[in-house]
DNA sequence: CGCTGTAGTTAGACCTTATAACCACACAGC
DNA sequence: GCTGTGTGGTTATAAGGTCTAACTACAGCG
C-alpha cells in the first residue's frame, strides 16, 4: 500500500517494515481494540525482539497517529472514488457503512472515545475536511438563503467552511454526518444488540427525510 | 451515594471503600481515560498498597463494570427524573447533553467505542432498557399503522419490544435516540472542532424534523 | 576499500495487573 | 468478656508492558 520505491534500499527496507508493523497492529486492533495494542507483541510476530521496533516508530502514539492517519486516508479514497463514479449521498452512507463494517475497531480509531489531552495532528483533520467537502459536493446545489432557525445561526457561523457552499448545504452535510455517525455508531457498539432490524433500512429512511426536507 | 447503612460494620466500612475507589477511577477516567486508569495509582491515593484494592474489587474489568452500571443509573435516574418533571423528548435530549457534559468520558463509557469480545453483564443492559421505556413514554401516542418503508420493516421485527408502544413509537424512539448521539458524539469527541456553531441548536433542529414528520 | 550510520541486540529501569503467603485485628458467637 | 475466624491489610513476586542505554555488526555510500 505505501510507496515501495523509496530512492536508496535502506529507505525502500525501512517504509517495507513500517507497513509490516502497521499491518500487524491492525489486527491486533481488530481482535482486541486499542487500548491492547502491544508493541513488544508486534515486534516478537516479526521476529524480532521487542526494543528494535522503536527505529521505526518513536513510541506507541505515533504508531497510533500513524493508524488513524491512515484509517482517515482510506476512508477519504472510498468516499472520493465512489463520488466520482457518480454516487448520491445514499449510496455514500451505504459505502462509508460498509467500510466502517470490514473493520469496526478502524471506524472507532476514528469516531470513537478520544483520549484526553490529545490533539491530533493538522494532516488528519485536512484528510477529516477532504471527506467533508465531498460530501458537500454529493449535496449538489442547495437554495442560498437560510430556510431554519438553525440555517440562520449557521449562517452566522460560517467562517470555517469558506464561501462556496450554501448554508443550507453546509446544514444537510451536518445532519447527514450526525445521523449516519448516529445509527452506525450504535450499531457498531452494538447497542442494537437484540433488536433485530437492520440498521441499514433506518439510515436509509434518515437519509431520505433529511433529502425530503 | 451508595447506601451506607449495610448491615454491619464491615458491610458498611466496605461500601465506603468501594464508594472512595470508585471515586477516584472517576477522576482519573475524567482526566485521562478509560485505557489510563490504574488500580495501583487509586490504591496509593487511598493511601493503601496496591494490591489491598484487589480487597474490594476482583479486578480491573469488575471494577469497570461498576463504574458503567453507576454511569447507566445515572443516566437513567436523571431521564426519569427530568420526565417525572414533565419534560418533553426535546428537553430531555438537553439533559441528556447536559449530563454528558459534566463528564464526557462517563458519556463514552457507556456510548463510545466498544471493547472486542466484551459482553455487558444483564442488568446494564436492563438500566439501558428503562431508558428506552422512557423515551418511549415521552414519545406519547402515535399512530397504529406503519407510515413508512422502515416501520414496514420494523413492524415484522420488533419482538424486542413488546406489545405496548406503536411501531412508530418505536421508529420515533430509534431516530431520537440516533440523532441526539450522532451529534452530542461528535460534538464531544471534538470533530466539531473549529466550527463555530453551537451543537446544541443543531440538535433542536434534528428533532424538530423529527417531530414535524 | 574503508568509514559511517542504521538496524539489530541485550540489559535494565519503571510501570502495570494480579497472585501468594502472611500478619493483625475487629467482630460474632458463646 | 473471651476467643476463634474471617476480613483487610501487608510484602514479595511473577509476568508483561513501554521505553532508554549501551553495544555490535553489517549495508551501503563515497
Amino acid at each position: 500500500m505505501p510507496d515501495t520505491d523509496g530512492r536508496s534500499p535502506r529507505e525502500r527496507y525501512r517504509v517495507q517494515v513500517r507497513g509490516e508493523i502497521k499491518q500487524r497492529a491492525w489486527e491486533q486492533i481488530a481482535t482486541a481494540g486499542v487500548s491492547a495494542l502491544s508493541l513488544n507483541a508486534i515486534a516478537k510476530q516479526l521476529g524480532m525482539s521487542g526494543p528494535a521496533l522503536y527505529r521505526y516508530f518513536a513510541n506507541r502514539d505515533e504508531l497510533i497517529t500513524a493508524l488513524v492517519r491512515d484509517a482517515y486516508r482510506s476512508l477519504a479514497d472510498t468516499v472520493r472514488d465512489t463520488f466520482d463514479n457518480g454516487a448520491d449521498l445514499g449510496k455514500l452512507a451505504h459505502v462509508i457503512r460498509d467500510w466502517a463494517h470490514t473493520d469496526p475497531q478502524r471506524y472507532f480509531l476514528i469516531y470513537g472515545t478520544p483520549v484526553p489531552g490529545y490533539h491530533a495532528p493538522d494532516d488528519t483533520t485536512a484528510i477529516s475536511n477532504e471527506i467533508l467537502a465531498v460530501l458537500v459536493e454529493a449535496c449538489g446545489p442547495l437554495p442560498d438563503e437560510p430556510a431554519t432557525p438553525f440555517d440562520d445561526h449557521l449562517d452566522h457561523h460560517r467562517a470555517w467552511a469558506g464561501d462556496l457552499p450554501t448554508t443550507q448545504t453546509l446544514h444537510r452535510v451536518l445532519s447527514f454526518w450526525a445521523r449516519l455517525h448516529g445509527v452506525l455508531s450504535l450499531e457498531l457498539a452494538g447497542h442494537f444488540g437484540g433488536m433485530q432490524f437492520d440498521p441499514g433500512l433506518l439510515i436509509d429512511e434518515e437519509l431520505s427525510e433529511l433529502r425530503a426536507q
